[in-house]
DNA sequence: ATAAGAATAGTAATCGTTACTATTCTTATT
DNA sequence: AATAAGAATAGTAACGATTACTATTCTTAT
């Protein structure tokens, strides 16, 4: 593989994570992407969903065994409800968790992933 | 299972971390503890790994599909060298990254996972 | 229209981990 | 010390998410 050539299974692959509920699994893409092609591959849907990430059309996050995606690919960071399980997407500049950093001035920082895990709104409401 | 019960394997596997480079995986455990305990098997050293994390006497951290341990158990977030692979763990107080996010009133915040992605001191200096 | 080579569907294989089962160990009670 | 209940074990099979493989189909430049 060397180009990358149109295919309507990537263009629905895309087209179908943008509609779903954040954060879907490949998994749950493979279902719902094949109410539109009812022959695609769970294969085809992890190609297409590697490709995307690679890319920049989506962005992904692993939870637990089992990688997410996200049609978000801006700078965010994670949100995990330990209730309910929901993973939500939260913005906290790197600028600023970097300044917590400064004392480990050795190394170089290029990206920072943070996962706060806690109680949502929802959740804390309801207890 | 309800009682925990002493057992020469989970003594062997407790003392094999903490003998060992920092973040071994349950295969590397496995076949260090080997040395002592040729005839446990892995399933052992994944159960015991676990039951440790469980009561406190290890920690663990998700690598990719893998988990790693730590005999470190005190609060510590983790440094990945982008180059050469190798985890680190680094302190950051939970309180000043709290901070970061208190526009998110809403959500109780129990932990943070702070995964930090870069050059390691050693791979600067090299290149 | 054609040809080169991406992309696909369908299936098999991989890898870290967990589940299962018959047997052995640990421990509390005699 | 002997016993019995039930944890823990070794060895193996199964699991789930993902990737690899292969013959066929599709896309695109010419």
């Amino acid at each position: 593989m060397a180009l990358r050539i149109y295919s309507k299974q990537r263009e629905q692959v895309l087209e179908t994570v943008k509609s779903m509920d954040p954060h879907p699994s490949a998994d749950d893409v493979y279902h719902r992407v094949r109410r539109r092609l009812p022959h695609i591959s769970l294969g085809t849907v992890y190609r297409n969903l590697n490709q995307l990430v690679e890319t920049g059309d989506l962005s992904c996050v692993r939870d637990g065994k089992m990688v997410r995606y996200d049609w978000e690919t801006g700078h965010h960071q994670h949100f995990r409800c330990e209730l309910c399980g929901v993973l939500q997407n939260v913005k906290v500049s790197n600028k600023e968790i970097m300044n917590l950093l400064s004392q480990y001035s050795g190394m170089i920082i290029n990206e920072i992933d943070l996962e706060i895990k806690g109680v949502c709104g929802d959740c804390s409401e309801r207890n």
